[in-house]
DNA sequence: CGCCTTTTCAAAGAAGTCCTTGAATAGTTC
DNA sequence: GAACTATTCAAGGACTTCTTTGAAAAGGCG
């Protein structure tokens, strides 16, 4: 093989990887499986499509090698094959986001209208965690709050929010978070904590961003998981 | 537009990035493009194809925002959009690499064998350029030496490199650098510094990776390329 | 074993991608 | 303005991708 053949065929494996990635409906089971392990059937309901057809999607994604199986009884669960495939799905994100303004109409339409106003950052939440005046509150389902969530956070996901509301303390602010920037839960949970008279606001993205910068998280025992 | 065609329609464009980096003559023209910006025919000369071909590729990475261009007389120069392309480019580059055992095989017919223990980390080199018993030699082009480099190291550019051997001191270990982990040209040169009796190796990576880790770089003064 | 659930595969049509060729455009230089 | 250079565009044919539909495979359970 000569140079050239073998460079182009160097360069057309880093377009394959690209490839996976280049299509909407792998991109948001990328964006699913950041937030951990999922099978099939789950994911296809997530991306509303066949289970036929997000089977055929996930096996594009596991042959670029951005996403592994693992079999338990007669599911089979995929997760992504490493920490750095969340590192590119984030920097994708960010690099679409910054240079297509036409994205934030597009995320405006998903999300609904959001405020900068009614973010909070990273670092000014670890501040207001140590100071102790916010209670932080993560309305993603039970089951990724198990696999890891902002250290101290309590788990409310989004349907049992109505119910709980009366546990929650009127004169404290409360900062809801979800799977990331593009995730509908947090906003929502704000404009029913509003509702209902409560200070919210959202974190600006979400736990794998927290994870991925290195902030105090806790998982819940692995004892009480496999019982 | 419904909640479920608004995040497919973000999401697509997030696929829609992934994309323009889903062609082997795109991510060559990436990989150039990291180290600063060229005209069309010179990339044209890089991935070995026509202009036409090369411009039509162009356009595909300026729509999706990844490259941006600068008309200077009747040239037209692209470079990447920002630095955050760079990251995704590496992040790309990475995954890729890390998860496709038979990319290594490609990299070693483009680039020759290449033996672990021939590389130098760029933390091992930072202590080494302290300690002062280490010539750092850039052999890119000199134009890509003037828009940045590690500080102290000397341009030598890979076709020059057999004339200047000389001018090299014979007892001190010389580390070679290019445009990164899947160049040439530090390789080529590290072999015919060995081959007349030097002590010489290869920084692991290349210059975007120095800088990108914040790494001490120096410029040329603008007045001196001016001129 | 037979029947169930879950996942994967195969075929087919509509749509999109890539490279080549040749022409059109934009800007420079004399 | 004419001649020139550098880049972009348009049309084409070979090839690939995406989704749907229906069937096949793989494993679990009564």
């Amino acid at each position: 093989m000569g140079k050239r053949e073998a460079k182009d065929a160097l360069f057309d494996g880093f377009g394959d990887v690209a490839k996976a990635l280049a299509n909407g409906r792998r991109t948001e089971l990328i964006d699913v499986l950041v937030q951990g392990e999922r099978h099939v059937e789950e994911l296809a309901e997530e991306i509303g499509h066949s289970v036929a057809n997000t089977s055929f999607h996930l096996r594009a994604l596991a042959a670029a090698g951005l996403v592994v199986t693992r079999r338990d009884k007669n599911r089979v669960y995929y997760r992504l094959a490493s920490e750095r495939v969340g590192d590119l799905w984030t920097a994708l994100r960010d690099v679409a986001a910054a240079h297509h303004a036409e994205l934030d109409d597009l995320a405006a339409a998903y999300l609904g209208k959001r405020d900068q106003l009614d973010e909070v950052s990273r670092t000014e939440l670890t501040k207001r965690i140590a100071a102790g005046d916010v209670i932080v509150v993560d309305v993603r389902p039970a089951a990724e709050y198990a696999a890891g969530h902002i250290s101290g956070a309590r788990s409310i996901p989004g349907d049992r929010l109505a119910k709980e509301l009366r546990t929650l303390p009127a004169d404290i602010e409360i900062v809801a978070y979800c799977r990331g920037p593009y995730c509908v839960l947090a906003d929502e949970a704000v404009r029913l904590l509003r509702r209902r008279g409560h200070t919210a606001r959202r974190l600006a993205d979400g736990f794998p961003e927290w994870r991925h910068a290195r902030l105090p998280i806790e998982t819940v025992l692995v004892a009480e998981r496999s019982r």
